[in-house]
DNA sequence: CTCCACTTGGC
DNA sequence: CCAAGTGGA
């Protein structure tokens, strides 16, 4: 009797699972999935702990449906990636499994680990089959016409979208259901330690219920009410309903994009295109984009810039300063409410990302990853490729970047993106009974007194100054940077 | 080589 | 209207 093993890791799902499908496909095999909690690896790579409770409760509800289909989830605990290939091996060697079926990551520790699985298994004359099927299109295969990796977007979607429509997007079914179940599942832990999460259980479950359906209903409903809409709604982070907020089920693989983007193209084929449709697929692009930028240049997984002219610049480094920024006491109310969000619920509206992030690095020029690392260690759809990608657009340090002198000004962002100061009323109460006018700059003379709301830390002009002045003698280094490159 | 086009803006 | 180049065909 032959024996799969299926390493469940960012592919939390039973429909549209590649590797699990082909697992399947071999009627007669015993099938049984594995799931590792590598501790010390998420310390090491800064996961969130509500990340982790999120991953744990959607585990709950996959190994519950893949039970009914007689395929018992099993977990394990191994303290890193170094430790994960022999634990295994004794896996398979303990249950005879003949064959490890996974889905590729792309981040370069995932790729070392998965190159060491592959050699010792194969020792054992175990063999690995690993599959493309974190993207619509493998991160690899989208390049110009010379065969290089795209730094510009969008001449990335034009391609990326071509080979969509020349391959074509094929659902994976869920697998049959097997004869019997032949293993006892595990048990899955309630928590794990060191990851406490920073967000309520209650706000845990209601924003973000876990498992696949409960994704694929949020993409149901966002298709039906919303997603016409998002192009002109989407960047109003008041507007709860907007966005579809999947990307914490994206970046666990408790939906695919596949499933996502079909979605979105069977609105457009029953009730016609809409710009909200076209918008909306491209942001599925730019989570691919970004895939494809951390495969193209694996240095942005390594701490450096995209742009390696701009590892010259000197950040600064000041702790109290970044303190504020991470509890939302700069002074800067949309600032404040959107560090708040992100404190309370564990994400946040994409337009916030891009005022926070511009501000950590443009205003208070602080080092970027500092304000990357926080990101993951609070964010539940924390991703190295997304998040750095969106931390080196707003640092200008990224490919098709920002450019540096244009600076977001966090007054006019506000006042624009939040026109009546609802979304900083519920973030920030203490200027929740400010007018619409006047919560955007509260600190007006008169308010001083009486206001339990900090002075803006810093003149944002000034601030501005500062950081181009600190970009334009990048310019003015150009023989110590030939000689460094 | 030329020419086009360029997420998220500010003043 | 400014700004500064530059990737990509």
């Amino acid at each position: 009797m032959k024996k799969h093993l299926v390493w469940l890791r960012a592919d939390l799902r039973s429909i549209d699972n590649t590797a699990l499908s082909v697992a399947c496909a071999d009627l007669e095999a015993d099938i049984a999935a594995v799931y590792f909690i590598t501790p010390e690896q998420w310390q090491k790579h800064h996961v969130a702990g509500c990340r982790v409770d999120f991953e744990l409760r959607t585990l709950q509800q996959l190994s519950k449906q893949l039970a009914a289909l007689n395929i018992p989830l099993l977990i394990v605990e191994t303290p890193n990636f170094k430790s994960q290939a022999q634990a295994l091996l004794d896996l398979c060697q303990q249950h005879l499994f003949s064959a490890v079926y996974f889905n590729k990551q792309y981040e370069i520790n995932e790729l070392a680990r998965d190159e060491s699985v592959h050699q010792l298994l194969a020792q054992q004359q175990i063999d690995t089959f690993d599959f493309d099927d974190q993207c619509l299109v493998a991160p690899y295969k989208v390049l110009t016409g010379e065969g290089r990796f795209y730094s510009v977007f969008t001449p990335f979607k034009k391609t990326w979208l071509q080979c969509i429509y020349q391959q074509g997007v094929n659902i994976q079914a869920a697998p049959d259901k097997r004869p019997s179940l032949w293993l006892t599942p595990s048990d899955i832990p309630k928590h794990v330690t060191g990851f406490e999460s920073h967000i309520t259980e209650e706000i845990a479950h209601s924003l973000w219920p876990a498992g696949e359906e409960a994704a694929l209903d949020k993409l149901a409903r966002f298709c039906d009410e919303h997603i016409r809409n998002y192009k002109d709604k989407r960047d109003f982070p008041n507007l709860d309903d907007s966005t579809s907020r999947l990307s914490p089920y994206l970046a666990i693989g408790a939906i695919s994009p596949r499933q996502c983007y079909q979605a979105a193209i069977n609105k457009q084929q029953a009730y016609g295109s809409s710009a909200g449709i076209d918008q909306w697929i491209s942001e599925l692009g730019w989570r691919e984009f970004y895939k494809h930028i951390m495969v193209g240049f694996p240095r942005v997984c390594k701490h450096q810039p995209f742009r390696t002219d701009t590892k010259d610049l000197v950040w600064k480094h000041d702790e109290a300063a970044f303190q504020r920024w991470c509890e939302g006491k700069t002074g800067f109310p949309l600032v404040d409410a959107a560090m708040r969000q992100l404190n309370t619920i564990g994400w946040m509206h994409n337009r916030l990302r891009m005022v926070v992030s511009m501000f950590l690095t443009k205003d208070l020029f602080i080092d970027w990853r500092w304000g990357e690392q926080y990101f993951m260690e609070k964010l539940l759809d924390g991703d190295l490729s997304a998040n750095n990608g969106g931390w080196q657009w707003s640092a200008s340090t990224g490919n098709d970047s920002a450019p540096y002198f244009r600076i977001f000004n966090p007054l006019l962002q506000s006042q624009k993106f939040d026109p009546n100061g609802d979304f900083i009323r519920r973030y920030v109460p203490e200027l929740a009974h400010l007018d619409n006018k006047t919560i955007h700059q509260p600190h007006d003379k008169q308010q001083l007194l009486w206001l339990d709301y900090p002075l803006p830390m810093i003149d944002h002009k000034a601030a501005c100054a500062y950081t181009i002045s600190q970009f334009q003698q990048l310019k003015e280094l150009p023989i110590g940077r030939a000689v460094n490159e």
